[in-house]
RNA sequence: GCGAGCGUGGCGGAAUGGCAGACGCGCCAGGUUUAGGUCCUGGUGUCCACUGGACGUGGGGGUUCGACUCCCCCCGCUCGCACCA
């Protein structure tokens, strides 16, 4: 917990709370950060992850606006025109769970949250263009969502389909592949997801699968991002054939019945030593045998009832269950036949729902076939020495036909070939990516504009009665149902079609639906015959640096990335843009003893309290000093009261309240140290910028600040001119991290608006310094140190270093073998 | 198991192959102050025979005149993926 201190005494006239509500008024008053479209500078689209409406700001918001508004301000110092937009995420379970909780409707509940949020972060200084906000419940948002959807639609990448599905029996809805974690549990509400069968609606982001891994390479995003991305897109690539079903003999069956195969290793195929489908594979009935019937149907209803996680990952499924079905299939490349079995580790919704299995040289098969007492045979021969099971590696084909004494890749361009020769199978890719499914069976979200005709079927809502709007007048009771689907109002109309009695959809969008297109209304946010102008888009996009939190690394990102190319192969967006967002900056975690710190642990640190106190340039600069912004940070870490110590010393510099008076003189040697060493700095603050270090930026600026305190004290006092030229440099450098009272003391000093002011740039000349301390060594150990002029030769270097007492008694008369020399820096004398 | 990242003082962390520990917190001392706090100045890796020296960036090896930094092996922590055929 945060200790509670006393708080410092203030600099004179350092009135925080009347400073910074000062200046928050002057930046919204005269629109500063208003931007317009088509404003003739360079253009820059900074966007932080809009944020889920959660009432007043907590300290990860803190620290994402932090960084976007730091960067705001740098961009608009340096010229640019820079758009700043923020928005809401506003649809979503809470609210609903609030509603059936206390009967308040949930967009009252959200209203009344956004404008917590809002307020609490215009109170840490971050600064948007808020004429561009969007929110998804906004109707028309809604309008155009539904517009999107229907657009999809007609494009055949929205769907309708009966399909397996993850069922959260706590938030009582379906959810998408990606909402559910590795352990079966969903990723929002906790509950252990079931598995269901029911007909949603899905979107069709595996026709994108190819682009979007492929389009990965060109992105600046975190590694770790575009890995877990790659993982989930999952591309895998090898050949998928046929092979008869057969009895024990190798007759085929008389309805020539074959089962089909996909296999990343087609050149182990000689090895195949039985063959494995999934339980819910349509042809089990037909395969089993009329003994093994009774064991295999029992086989197939325990697997039902569990879901694909518990299937993949629990302890059980690892002990290779499986039955025989009696039957067999007829390997093409040995015409042997091998036995063929149901195992609950093969996947329907993965290749063909059916695989060879090749014991020798994988090890999957390899644990099946000792459970199962199964045969295995080489076909890949194993290092000299090898003990390990199966053989992954590769080596030269052996008891393998036609593919003997080659190795694994042309032996896999081998087995194709002749599988394609034979007509019996092809070369095919596979992905692990599934469609996305979109339906939740919830009220507070965007309505599916669609209604089901007995006569029509699946008839769209006309684009111009959009947008469908869930009604007011419902009553959110606890049985988990969305109040939709029992309104009588809402869910009776007559067919757009055949005006027919009808039914509407009663299913609302998956929220990420809201947030796959946001950033591109920002560009737009009042074109009211379309989402967004194409020429709007193409003027901003792609967005040039997007900041949020990691945990969006697949979720979002990912549905933001199809939809960007999916709108722009629509000709919705501009065809040219692929990608939504260039640059990604995933910032981490605050946490608190080691936790993460968040609502459900109760371990909240409230920004409100520090802004009350500190204040909102204290609590940013807290932030940005603590240490690498993509580290995880634990808040005990955040030096809280150094960075308000540094503001106030800072404000006594600037304010003339230390040392004597500045004089007027002649530039000395002093004076033009200080000078180049506030040249020095722009170019440290600047490349910090840059490269995300502000940890390193603020100390360089306290640290100027702290020789310039030596200064301002000096005998013969500081240079009025010199210390104004440093002082204002360092103001100009802090405006983006602690804004409030950097404009306050510019203003004072100099008049003005600091942010209006142009970002300084470094006299290359004046980098450098005239007198450095050179390092001498002896055998690489630092034996003296030696002031010397920047500018002298090798051998001035290697003259002074060698007539050092103390380099003299090291060597203690030994002559230097070698003496290696990097003038001004560093002598290297090897005996 | 696979993949990625990380291991530096009491703590958060700095350091393009070239002075390890910038900056801040904490701590110690001095000054200011009626006192405490604030504020100002200085000190603060460990050890020793202390105007100096030895050791020191998870452990071990290597490359190099020179390694926190590059390479190999090992240990530990964090994150992601995990029967995807």
């Amino acid at each position: 917990m945060r200790k509670v201190t006393t708080i410092p005494a203030m600099a004179d006239g350092y009135d925080v709370q009347a400073i910074e509500a000062k200046w928050q008024a002057y930046w919204r008053d005269h629109k500063t950060y208003e931007v317009d479209n088509g404003d003739p500078r360079p253009h820059f689209y900074v966007l932080c992850m809009y944020p889920y409406p959660s009432g007043r700001a907590h300290m990860g918001h803190v620290r994402n606006y932090t960084f976007g508004d730091l960067i705001v301000r740098h961009r608009t110092m340096l010229g640019n025109a820079v758009l700043s937009p923020m928005g809401f995420d506003s649809f979503g379970l809470p609210a609903e769970n609030a509603a059936i909780r206390t009967g308040v409707h949930p967009r009252t509940f959200t209203d009344d949250r956004m404008a917590e949020l809002r307020s609490s972060i215009e109170r840490i200084g971050a600064v948007y263009d808020w004429r561009r906000e969007v929110h998804s419940h906004d109707p028309s948002y809604i309008r155009w969502t539904q517009w999107i959807f229907l657009r999809f639609l007609e494009a055949g990448l929205a769907y309708r389909a009966m399909a397996p599905v993850n069922w959260d029996p706590v938030d009582q809805t379906v959810l998408a592949n990606e909402q559910v974690l590795a352990d079966g549990t969903a990723e929002r509400s906790g509950a252990l997801v079931e598995k269901r069968d029911l007909e949603q609606w899905f979107f069709r982001i595996t026709d994108y699968a190819q682009e979007l891994l492929d389009d990965l390479d060109g992105l600046d995003w975190p590694e770790r991002v575009k890995v877990m991305q790659r993982n989930w897109i999952g591309r895998s690539e090898g050949a998928a054939f046929s092979m008869p079903v057969v009895d024990a003999d190798g007759q085929e069956h008389a309805d020539g019945v074959s089962v089909e195969v996909f296999t990343t290793r087609p050149d182990t195929s000689f090895g195949m030593t039985y063959a494995v489908m999934a339980p819910e594979h349509p042809l089990v009935s037909a395969v089993t045998t009329a003994e093994r019937r009774a064991d295999v149907e029992a086989f197939v209803d325990q697997v039902a009832g569990a879901s694909d996680v518990e299937r993949m990952s629990s302890q059980e499924a690892l002990s290779k269950r499986g039955v025989f079905t009696g039957a067999y299939v007829r390997n093409p490349f040995t015409a042997s036949p091998v036995p063929l079995y149901l195992a609950d580790y093969v996947l329907m919704g993965y290749g063909t729902g059916a695989v060879m299995a090749v014991p020798s040289e994988d090890q999957r098969d390899w644990d099946f076939a000792v459970a199962h007492g199964l045969p295995h045979l080489r076909t890949v021969a194993p290092p000299q020495g090898w003990e390990g099971e199966a053989f992954t590696g590769d080596g030269p084909h052996i008891n393998s036909g036609f593919l003997d004494g080659m190795l694994k890749d042309d032996a896999i361009v081998a087995a194709i070939d002749w599988l394609e020769g034979q007509g019996l199978g092809q070369r095919q890719v596979n992905f692990r990516l599934r469609d996305w499914l979109v339906s939740r069976q919830r009220f507070w979200g965007c309505p599916i504009p669609v209604v089901y005709c007995d006569e029509c079927g699946v008839v769209p809502i006309p684009d111009d009665q959009l947008p469908v709007l869930a009604p007011d007048d419902v009553e959110f009771q606890p049985t988990g149902q969305s109040p939709l689907q029992s309104h009588e109002g809402f869910l009776h109309t007559s067919c757009p079609r055949c005006s027919g009695p009808v039914r509407r959809e009663t299913d609302t969008m998956d929220t990420f639906v809201d947030s796959s297109w946001y950033f591109l209304r920002f560009c737009d946010p009042w074109s009211s015959d379309a989402p967004f102008s194409p020429a709007a888009v193409a003027e901003w996009m792609p967005v040039d640096q997007y900041i949020g939190g990691v945990e969006h690394a697949i979720l979002h990102l990912m549905y933001a990335r199809f939809f960007t190319k999916a709108l722009a192969d629509q000709g919705i967006a501009p065809a040219t843009m692929r990608e939504p967002f260039s640059r990604l900056f995933t910032q981490g975690m605050i946490r608190l003893d080691g936790e993460k710190m968040s609502k459900s642990k109760g371990n909240l640190v409230a920004p409100d309290e520090i802004l009350d106190a500190e204040g909102a340039d204290a609590l940013r600069l807290a932030h940005l000093f603590v240490g690498p912004p993509q580290e995880d940070v634990d808040w005990e870490g955040v030096g809280l009261d150094g960075c308000s110590r540094f503001l106030q010393r800072l404000w006594r510099l600037a304010q003339g309240e230390v040392g004597s008076a500045a004089v007027v003189r002649d530039v000395t040697a002093d004076d033009e140290q200080i000078e180049r060493s506030v040249h020095r700095l722009m170019a440290k603050v600047g490349e910090d910028y840059e490269r995300w270090s502000y940890n390193t930026a603020v100390a360089a600026c306290m640290e100027a600040t702290n020789d310039l305190y030596r200064y301002a004290q000096s005998e013969q006092g500081p240079r009025v001119d010199t210390l104004n030229f440093a002082v204002d440099t360092l103001l100009l450098l802090l405006a983006p991290m602690a804004p409030h009272l950097t404009a306050e003391l510019w203003e004072r000093r100099r008049g003005g608006h600091i942010h209006a002011e142009r970002w300084p740039e470094p006299n290359p000349d004046l980098l450098g310094v005239d007198r450095v301390t050179m390092v001498v060594q002896v055998n690489g150990k630092v034996r003296d140190r030696i002031e010397v002029e920047a500018g002298i030769t090798s051998q001035q270097a290697e003259d002074i270093a060698l007539a050092s007492t103390k380099v003299a008694a090291q060597l203690g008369g030994a002559t230097p073998r070698k003496v290696v020399v990097r003038p001004p820096r560093l002598v290297n004398i090897v005996v």
